[in-house]
DNA sequence: ATGCATTTCCAAAGCGCTTTGATACCCCAT
DNA sequence: ATGGGGTATCAAAGCGCTTTGGAAATGCAT
């Protein structure tokens, strides 16, 4: 059933049954009911694809994912962000799409999502402290968020991102405040902004205590399990093995985990680890008492704040930037104590 | 720049232009390549929108995740189900949306998406046992495949799913063979069809060998790490503690892991514990040999085999259905080993 | 030169909606 | 009776593309 059927059926002009049910003020109120009703018995619904060819609107968002082409991995907190988004985008009438692009080939994505007319807005993910995208974009004249931020950028644009150089200098210095001294850094890649940021407020924290970051104490890598365990391995058989892994990612502390119990070590007590929380559906931290000390921020809720963000910005004709930071809780777990004794 | 633009400034109809670059016979070579370098400089795409008005085809496949209502919570593999079918799409030219629903609201989410015609086809997620949904598409007449099957539904429609009772009641064997006789089934929520399926394999292969399975030791439940460990960690406090867990989800068997730990009990040695293996690209199961004994079958390639075959499927105007199945393989681990002897 | 395919191009219709600009109608003040 | 201002409705244009049904131009044999 179309719009010509629905108004023949009705004897009304196409006109009429359109304004009726778009809330138009030029249509008598029994007409617009009668109208409703008919619409409701026959279930009828625009075709998205003539509506926005004749308003110029989407009412469709992209999500463009970049997928590592190193490792071909797709970001575990991408999920749950979408979820946080997708459910903002509901609540509004919007629509959202899905690129999932090799992060090698993407400015013919960008151009090509842009020149298509097929979204009315994009949101940027797992931008690099050096990203292109987001210049790409403003040429492009196509409203975007980017969820994180880009440190090389000095352009003003739009982001939601999480505190992480505060987030990790916190978590840096409690354990400092522990008594650790050989703290070892389990980061995302290094091209990522969030793991620059990172890394920026663990060295912080640490030399503003007089202490210089110890090169074989940082590692980065995709932030797999396996990654966590590798290297929290490889660390803990050095000679001056850490006494406590500051990790970025719960995935990677489970590896961490792993590693330690295979050494026979007791996290908290022989060894203390925090890591960063997304808060991802499947995988709390614990129910009561968390499992590991966390710097906490919810992506879900990330992902909700982006796209309330992006629609306000699509709406909005002037589009000025706009940027939300997001504060990490610091919640102490099991998986910190103090520094064991030099023995 | 739009089609009649480029038409101008190229002194042709716009039919010739769209001819040379849908690739039509009618249109001489040596146009054709004036078209396309033109098109090329001026980063001409036709508008989707446009487009698909015209076509009738959206070239979009939806796919629909429902959201637990009881846990709010996102599906783990979907993300890497999503990676396997966009690379798909990708290469068909075709893009995806994505609809996240309560799983109570569907009903209208999908009368809207086949009306509204915003896809070509949908990929149906995490169908339950008794599944509306594939009668529902039928009747809309929107091709579609499930990732998974419902096998209360007795009609034939397509679908992509792993042999999950032959994996379970061949992962079943094998710890019968061990010599384990209290085996703890961890699986996933109770009317998920995947989850009634691994529990036939299951339960096949204890009657088999003349065991009826014990109530005691069965758990169903949205499979996070916390249910894993809080199923373990109560199992083993009973009486009769299981000598041996096979878990649905390798997140679950983390939890699963950490509660033995925390019990002291050497994976392996004291209690053996089976999962299943995803293959989510963040959550490897060891490099070499694998941290768990495991059921191994990649979601990701699953997401690559739905979309094409869907794809198909929207092709062939015959459309009948089409069936793939996945043989999950059991993967020999670290964490199988012998019964304990009874003390 | 003529006739007939072939090749190459085009004008115009149509996809299903929104929106502009009119029209018809009614009511009330003049 | 006449005109003016709402109110309720409509016909038709337009969004940017594809596609149908020609028409013009070309090539080749006659």
């Amino acid at each position: 059933m179309n719009l010509k059927q629905l108004s023949e059926s009705l004897g009304l002009s196409q006109t009429t049954v359109s304004r009726a049910l778009n809330g138009y003020p030029e249509v008598s109120e029994a007409t617009r009911q009668r109208v409703e009703d008919a619409a409701q018995r026959h279930n009828y619904r625009p075709n998205t694809r003539a509506r926005s060819l004749a308003t110029g609107r989407a009412h469709m968002i992209g999500h463009v994912i970049p997928i590592s082409t190193r490792h071909e991995m797709m970001n575990p907190v991408f999920s749950d962000f979408i979820a946080g988004a997708g459910e903002a985008y509901a609540k509004a009438g919007y629509d959202m799409t899905l690129s999932i692009v090799p992060d090698d080939a993407e400015d013919a994505t960008y151009r090509s999502l842009a020149q298509k007319k097929a979204v009315d807005g994009i949101v940027i993910h797992g931008p690099r402290a050096n990203e292109r995208r987001i210049r790409l974009l403003q040429d492009l004249d196509l409203p975007f968020v980017v969820h994180g931020r880009a440190s090389a950028e000095d352009r003003d644009y739009s982001w939601v991102d999480v505190n992480n150089r505060r987030a990790f200098s916190r978590a840096t210095e409690l354990l400092l405040d522990l008594g650790h001294r050989r703290i070892a850094l389990v980061n995302g890649l290094e091209d990522m902004d969030f793991a620059i940021r990172r890394r920026q407020g663990y060295e912080k924290a640490l030399t503003e205590r007089g202490l210089s970051p110890d090169p074989a104490l940082g590692a980065s890598d995709e932030m797999t399990e396996h990654f966590g365990y590798d290297t929290a391995r490889r660390m803990l058989a050095q000679d001056a093995p850490p006494t406590a892994f500051l990790v970025s990612s719960l995935i990677s502390a489970i590896g961490v985990r792993r590693a330690l119990e295979e050494a026979d070590l007791k996290m908290g007590r022989d060894v203390s680890v925090i890591t960063h929380d997304d808060e991802l559906s499947y995988l709390g931290n614990g129910k009561d008492v968390p499992i590991f000390t966390a710097t906490r921020s919810s992506v879900r809720e990330a992902g909700r704040i982006a796209a309330t963000t992006l629609l306000d910005l699509i709406e909005d004709p002037d589009r000025t930037p706009r940027h939300h930071m997001l504060e990490a809780e610091l919640m102490l777990g099991r998986s910190t104590g103090p520094a064991p004794q030099e023995s």
